[in-house]
DNA sequence: AAAAAACTTCGGGTAAACCCCCAAAAAAAA
DNA sequence: TTTTTTTTGGGGGTTTACCCGAAGTTTTTT
């Protein structure tokens, strides 16, 4: 018998969820949360081997919540469920001890298949989700083998320029207000695009976006 | 006896939602649909009063749905359902027929009382879209003044131009890729600045990027 | 401390972007 | 069908961006 917490704030969901439930015989739900502290409070006294926990709730992130559990419920496994199949999502719950991840649209089989297979101790993730994941790991080392390392330091006056460029202001404007000469910004211009290894200013700012230049 | 169809790909919803809806002898849940194309499908040869229409839906967009709704079956109401409390949605979908707009979290209650209430083709929105609806009301006056978030809608030619500018390419270039002339190009490229309120491409790119004009 | 590298500062000249005016054919929307 | 938007393009002009070169200053390396 897996006793299971269902903790959404979407009144409609929970119905569903335990709509489908219901129905099994090894399932019970022995209660419903509707934000993060108060499954944290639940936990406190009952009996509960699996928490159905959106990662998206109310006043305790659902990725705060199931820290807490794995912190200090290490018996109580947590299946994540969310509408996004987002990959700072999936990737940031599964590094605070979730267990599982399916996404709101699985359909009946498949929730009590993950249910069952996270309750005992394995892990379980939607195929949508499991795509995520491995295009995530596909893109990390494109980007650690090739965009990381190829941009040079930018000095501190090639940086301020850079912001007012992205700020559309033009070569005179910028000189006026670093009180230099037209002439000076145009050589950091110049530099600009020889260290970003762009042809025009959109370019710079296009890379700047890109790589956060503008902080 | 209110017929109704939901309109909803995620499966715990519906099951959610229907199982609040058998238990009233007033309304029939008639049919389930999963995607866009296949309510207009339903409708031609089903007697439906009411369709819980899910915003997002794959595959046709649920404020085409709604828009196709009203224009061919105009007995048939439409009530909103969504996640999103976004004041882009709520006015965009009432634009185009819709009688009701309610969340997900929306509880059992509410969810009959609205669909009652839309049966009679009347209007019902829940409190908290209510709130928006008056927020974006009161910015109204501040946005025709500021023009700050609203993005016109670009052309094809516009948007193919915007993703070559955003490549770095000159104006001679774009106009050689597309087959035309310099002057049209330049047209295009004044349309752009006015359109997205910017001072020059840089303001094109970066408002470009921030606001995913470029996929 | 001396040498090398990088940074900041400018001038002159050219290519590109942007602006104003305009207008007709084609396509899409009402 | 009528109206609006889009796409196409021209003439002519001003402003801006970009390229090449160079000198003095600061920072880093040897």
């Amino acid at each position: 018998m897996i006793n299971i917490l269902i903790a959404d704030d979407h009144t409609m969901f929970v119905d569903g969820m335990e709509s489908i439930l219901t129905g099994e015989s090894d399932l019970v739900v022995v209660g419903r949360s509707y934000d993060g502290p108060s499954v944290i409070e639940f936990l406190k006294d009952h009996e509960v081997d699996l928490v159905l926990l959106d990662v998206n709730l109310p006043g305790m992130n659902g990725i705060e919540v199931c820290k807490e559990i794995s912190l200090n419920y290490a018996n109580v496994k947590v299946l994540a469920i969310s509408m996004f199949n987002e990959e700072s999502f999936v990737s940031e719950i599964l590094n605070n001890g979730a267990k599982g991840y399916i996404l709101k649209n699985t359909g009946r089989e498949e929730l009590l298949k993950a249910i069952r297979t996270v309750a005992k101790n394995d892990s379980y993730f939607s195929k949508d989700v499991t795509e995520t994941i491995m295009k995530s790991l596909m893109n990390q080392r494109k980007a650690s083998s090739k965009a990381v390392s190829s941009i040079p330091k930018l000095s501190r006056r090639e940086k301020e320029v850079l912001r007012l460029i992205a700020q559309e202001f033009t070569t005179q404007e910028i000189a006026d207000n670093l009180y230099i000469s037209l002439k000076t910004v145009e050589s950091h211009r110049s530099s600009l695009l020889s260290k970003l290894n762009a042809r025009n200013s959109v370019g710079l700012v296009r890379i700047a976006l890109e790589n956060n230049l503008l902080d």
